[in-house]
DNA sequence: TACGGTATGTTTACGGTGCTAACAAAGCAT
DNA sequence: ATGCTTTGTTAGCACCGTAAACATACCGTA
C-alpha cells in the first residue's frame, strides 16, 4: 500500500509511468523519444531500456492500449450495429477516433509491425473479429468476409486521408458528415 | 552541352541526383536520410540543403513524383473506367501501386504535408479528380462527390492495411482478388 | 538475520540524425 | 578583370536510439 513513496532509487513502478507519460506526450503533439519520455519521468536516459526491448516494444505496448480503446469507443458507444446506417456510425466513430487522437493512431497503423507480438496482433484481430461481427449482423446472406473487409477498409481509408490532411473538412462534424455522406453513397450503389 | 563533365566543386546536375538517389534508396528498402543521400550522391553531407529547405521539401518533392506516377499507373494502364468492374481494377491498381513502392507511398501519403507545397499539393488534388471523374462515369446519377471520396477511402484504406500489415496475404495476386472481393461486395448491397 | 542473486536504475560512450553558421570555390554579369 | 551570386565544404550543435559496465536496492533462502 505504499506504490506512491519512493527510494529515490528503483522508481517502484516505472514501466506503468513510462506507459502513461508516453501517452501522454502522445495526446499532446509532442513528438515523443525515449530519452524524452524518460526525462519528463524523472529517470535516467536508458532506464526505459529495463522495461521495454526498445523503442518498438514501447511503441507496441502503446498501440494495444491503444487498440483495447478504439475497440472500446465502437463497441460500448453504441452496441453491435444492427443496420446500414448503424454502420455508418460505426465509421464515423472509427475516424473520430482518428482524429481524435492522431499521433496514437499513426502508432497503432503506421507500421508494419512484423515483430511477433503476440498482444499487439491479437488487439488488431479482435478489431478485424468486431467488424466482421457487425457486417455479418447487417447483411447476413453476404460474404460477411470480404463486407468486412471493405467495411474496414473505407472507414480506414477515409480516417487516414483526413489524418493526413489529402481529404479536408473545417469541422468535426462535417467530417462525420461527409464520413456518413461516403458510407450511405457506396451502399445505395445498386449494381 | 557538357552536363556530364565535372570541375569536381559544383556537381553540375546535384538537385536531380539528389531526387534518383533518395528515390532509389527508397524503393530499395533503406531508411533514407538527407546524409545518406549526400554519401551516396558522393557529396558533403549539408550540400543537399542548398537545393531543399529541408528534409520535407525533398519528401515534398519525391511525393510529386510519385503523385505522377500513380496517376500514370492508375489513368495509362487503362483509360478511364466505365463500369464497375473496370472501377474495382482502378483499386485493385492503386494497392498494387502502394505495395509495390511502400516506402514511396508512405512519403506520400503518411503525413500532413501542411506545408503550402503548392506542386504536392495540386498533385494530390489531380489524384481526386481523377477519380471523381471515374466515379461520375460510372454512377452518373449519384452523388459523385460523395462517392469519389467513398471509392478513395476504399482503394486507399486497404492499401494501408494491407500495406500495414493489419490484413494480409501470400501473394500480390491474392491481394488483388480480395480488393476486387471487397469492391464487388460492397456494391452488391442493395440497401 | 546475514547473504547472495536478481531486478532495476545510472553513467558513459558510440554512431547516427537534421540543421545552422562560417568559409571557399566556381560561374556569370558588368 | 571585378565583384555578386550560386553552389559546394567544413565544423559544430543538440538530439536521438542503443549497448556495456557499474551501482543500488529488493527478496528468497540458509
Amino acid at each position: 500500500m505504499s506504490t506512491s513513496e519512493k527510494s529515490s532509487y528503483h522508481h517502484g513502478d516505472l514501466r506503468a509511468t513510462l506507459l502513461s507519460t508516453a501517452m501522454e506526450m502522445l495526446e499532446g503533439g509532442e513528438p515523443f523519444s525515449l530519452r524524452a519520455i524518460a526525462r519528463q519521468a524523472g529517470v535516467s536516459p536508458t532506464a526505459p531500456y529495463r522495461h521495454f526491448k526498445d523503442r518498438d516494444a514501447l511503441e507496441s505496448a502503446l498501440a494495444v492500449e491503444g487498440f483495447r480503446d478504439l475497440l472500446a469507443d465502437l463497441d460500448g458507444g453504441r452496441g453491435l450495429p444492427a443496420s446500414l446506417p448503424d454502420l455508418a456510425e460505426f465509421a464515423v466513430a472509427y475516424v473520430a477516433f482518428a482524429l481524435r487522437r492522431p499521433a496514437l493512431f499513426r502508432v497503432m497503423f503506421g507500421k508494419p509491425c512484423d515483430d511477433a507480438d503476440d498482444e499487439r496482433i491479437k488487439a488488431a484481430d479482435a478489431l478485424h473479429e468486431l467488424l466482421a461481427d457487425a457486417l455479418d449482423r447487417v447483411f447476413p446472406d453476404a460474404d460477411a468476409s470480404a463486407l468486412a473487409t471493405a467495411g474496414w477498409g473505407l472507414a480506414h481509408g477515409l480516417a487516414s486521408l483526413y489524418l493526413d490532411g489529402k481529404l479536408q473538412a473545417a469541422s468535426g462534424e462535417e467530417v462525420a458528415n461527409r464520413v456518413r455522406g461516403a458510407f450511405l453513397a457506396i451502399a445505395s450503389v445498386g449494381s
